[in-house]
DNA sequence: AAACGGCACAACCGCTCTTCA
DNA sequence: TTGAAGAGCGGTTGTGCCGTT
């Protein structure tokens, strides 16, 4: 774990020292002259913050509320571009954002979330309370990428380095995993959420963070296929049947899903989507694109025989239930032998 | 005591995606 | 349909601190 001393050096880091800027400071982030600054603006000010300027950051937002980062600094009085305004609120502002030691619980999450995720970090951090993508991707970078090539596991692929060492069914483990956390993360990732909530939406990226309870709360969203043709899969009986919508709470499945494989537990993983299934009476999908036909009514069990291809949409659950079924199977066959 | 190197972390950059007019 | 603006992400850099030589 980490010693006393790296736990101070954070805490003098985020505070004093670091708002100490030195005329070098000034310097800061732009690495030699090729690299265009996101501000080009004269007089903006850049490098670390001062006392000063956090305070009128985060009394600004406590009147005014997030957003309108480009206007914000202006606003505030503050000599900075808005993006910079940004990133100091999401990372150490903000109330919500714990300082201090990764406790070592926080560590294994964070090694089963990378396992599964691989650099996702906002999605990383969207499961760990309190820390921010940053803390975590620096956490990572110094500590346990390290940490596991010290013990001979590749931090990229979390396969050992060398690969005489390791078994082809530890193999099989961690591909099975893999494929079904890409898929539901795909999933995830090309879900567009149409929220029924008529205030300004948050950002959709905050819909991989889990971050927003009014986005866990919502009642419909669409799904939208990489190439940006629309797909929907509908999970769940009741309701309208407009296509590019979905009626079940998605994101409470791709949660559990989650939740099921850092826990390692693909028969929970798989128990959790069969019972939303029941839940909701049943799992159909469907193309909207030109000429597409609805597939109505299908099982999980035919589901997982399926291929994304099938509907024409290059990710989904069904999928992920499709590896875990397998991974289910070969565990059985292992048994019965 | 000074020099050096590594560590930790804040901050910045370029890029991508979404939204909206 | 398209382009600009807004927002967010992952990768990288710069700086101060600390331990070692």
């Amino acid at each position: 774990m980490r010693n006393p001393p790296s736990s101070s050096k954070a805490t003098a880091a985020a505070s004093a020292t670091m708002t100490t800027a030195s005329p070098s400071s000034s310097k800061a982030g732009i690495a030699g002259g090729s690299k265009t600054p996101c501000c080009v603006k004269v007089g903006l000010k850049r490098g670390p913050w001062t006392p000063e300027e956090d305070e009128l950051l985060a009394n600004y937002i406590k009147k005014e509320g997030e957003g309108r980062w480009r206007t914000l600094p202006k606003q505030a009085g503050l000599l900075r571009c808005g993006k910079s305004c940004r990133l100091r609120w999401m990372n150490y502002l903000r109330p919500s954002v714990k300082r201090g030691q990764i406790a070592p619980d926080e560590e294994d999450l964070i090694l089963r979330l990378h396992r599964l995720l691989g650099n996702r970090w906002s999605l990383i951090a969207g499961r760990i309370p309190g820390r921010t993508d940053n803390e975590i991707k620096n956490y990572w970078n110094t500590h346990l990428s390290k940490k596991l090539i010290s013990q001979g596991i590749d931090p990229r692929t979390h396969k050992p380095l060398n690969p005489d060492h390791h078994s082809a069914a530890a193999d099989a483990d961690v591909d099975n995993t893999n494929k079904s956390v890409a898929a539901a993360v795909s999933f995830k990732a090309n879900t567009r959420f149409s929220n029924p909530n008529p205030s300004p939406p948050p950002s959709d990226r905050l819909v991989h963070q889990g971050a927003d309870p009014s986005i866990n709360a919502m009642g419909t969203l669409s799904l939208r296929t990489n190439n940006n043709s629309h797909a929907g899969v509908l999970l769940g009986g009741g309701g309208n049947e407009e296509d590019e919508d979905i009626n079940c709470c998605a994101d409470d499945v791709f949660s559990s899903f989650l939740n099921s494989l850092i826990n390692e537990d693909p028969f929970a993983v798989q128990h959790q989507l069969q019972q939303q299934v029941l839940h909701n009476g049943n799992v159909s999908t469907h193309a909207a694109g030109a000429g597409s036909d609805h597939v109505p009514l299908i099982s999980m069990t035919s589901a997982s025989t399926m291929t994304p291809s099938t509907f024409g949409w290059d990710s989904a659950v069904l999928m992920s239930s499709a590896f875990i079924q397998n991974d289910h199977q070969r565990v059985t066959d292992q048994t019965e032998q």
